[in-house]
DNA sequence: CTATCAAGTATCGACACGATACGTTTCGTG
DNA sequence: CACGAAACGTATCGTGTCGATACTTGATAG
């Protein structure tokens, strides 16, 4: 009898791999790599502050220079926008274009899922995201990656008022659209206290 | 309030993100790319029925021409070995050798999961995997995937007496150890009738 | 002003990956 | 048996990921 924990694992490396090969194919008409399309859905969900090439090379887990590799391509396609910062002349800002959201639209992502799940109840559901959650936040803490979170559930978060926010770290307030995206310096509050 | 399924979507993506750095990572020591390991692991767990090129490809979801670069390089390094079928002269067959064995115990991917997931229940543990394994199965039947479970879950096995068993399929004789490895021709069980 | 560090780019080599073409073997049909 | 179709595998080519290394530029501390 195999270990149950080692069964989940399996299964989650097995969705995983086939999650890729679908990435994989979904990209073909437009003849882009997976890690390109990676790059786009990041870059619909991110923040100001996490909206960089450092940033995204993070959330990958790979090197800056590969990742700048793959932002080159998507420039040269128009599919995203790079800028300088303002402030710091270092930083390169990236954006989508209306050709890269327009991308995203029409690989329809959602529907990978929806039929996939419709068998499981919801409490199920919410049951094994919990537990996959852990897990992810375990991974990470232990190989020192970030958590890329949204900011509701990130302890820097301060809700000051109704669909009002501050973040407590760069001391800017934060639109209630802006707070559920994924920010490179999200911090999980503490749930030991269960 | 985003759909709880597209959050799992979501994580299970992320989680496989990480999974694969973490090959990655796990192969430098030995220059191996994460789909060598896949390989390795594909073909410790793999019948006899199911340790070929061809298999192999289904199973990752390339082409085997692909795959066949792949085996080449491990071919080279002396992590499998490759003889021809005594039967059918196209096909290959593929082994790990003692040097390939070493290999996958050097990894402990075992290790990799036993702190992520100590904090969650057994149960808890056995649902997730219940709703994940669905997901699975449905992705793999739209897409025209094969299902690569082991043979005790399979429709073709038939337990003939105590740790006796023949495939229906194949009409031959398979040992209880045979019966716990992942076959090329699985076909989960019906179980409409839960 | 200078040393140091951070963000990003450029370049190189190894190799995954698909597409295509090819060779070999098996099998079906007349 | 002969012929063609199909299956398994390999060879080759082009695109592009990926890490490593070296670099350019800008920010910052002393």
């Amino acid at each position: 009898m195999k270990n149950q924990a080692l069964i989940l694992l399996d299964t989650v490396e097995r969705l995983g791999n086939l999650l890729r090969v679908g990435l994989r194919q979904a990209g073909v008409a437009q003849s882009l790599q997976p890690i390109h399309l990676q790059a786009l859905l990041y870059l619909n969900e991110a923040n100001r502050y996490s909206n960089t090439p450092q940033a995204l090379a993070e959330y990958l887990g790979l090197t800056k220079g590969t990742v700048s590799q793959s932002l080159l391509l998507l420039a040269r396609r128009r599919l995203i926008a790079r800028h300088a910062d303002e402030k710091d002349g270092r930083v390169v800002r990236l954006a989508l274009t209306d050709k890269g959201k327009e991308v995203l639209k029409e690989l329809g992502l959602i529907n990978v899922w929806r039929d996939a799940l419709q068998a499981a109840s919801p409490a199920r559901l919410s049951s094994a995201t919990k537990v996959l959650k852990e897990a992810l936040a375990t991974l990470q803490a232990r190989n020192g990656h970030r958590t890329f979170g949204v900011c509701v559930t990130c302890r820097h978060n301060l809700h000051i008022g109704p669909r009002s926010y501050v973040c407590g770290l760069t001391k800017e307030k934060l639109s209630s659209r802006e707070v559920s995206k994924i920010c490179r310096e999200h911090s999980p509050v503490e749930e030991n206290a269960v």
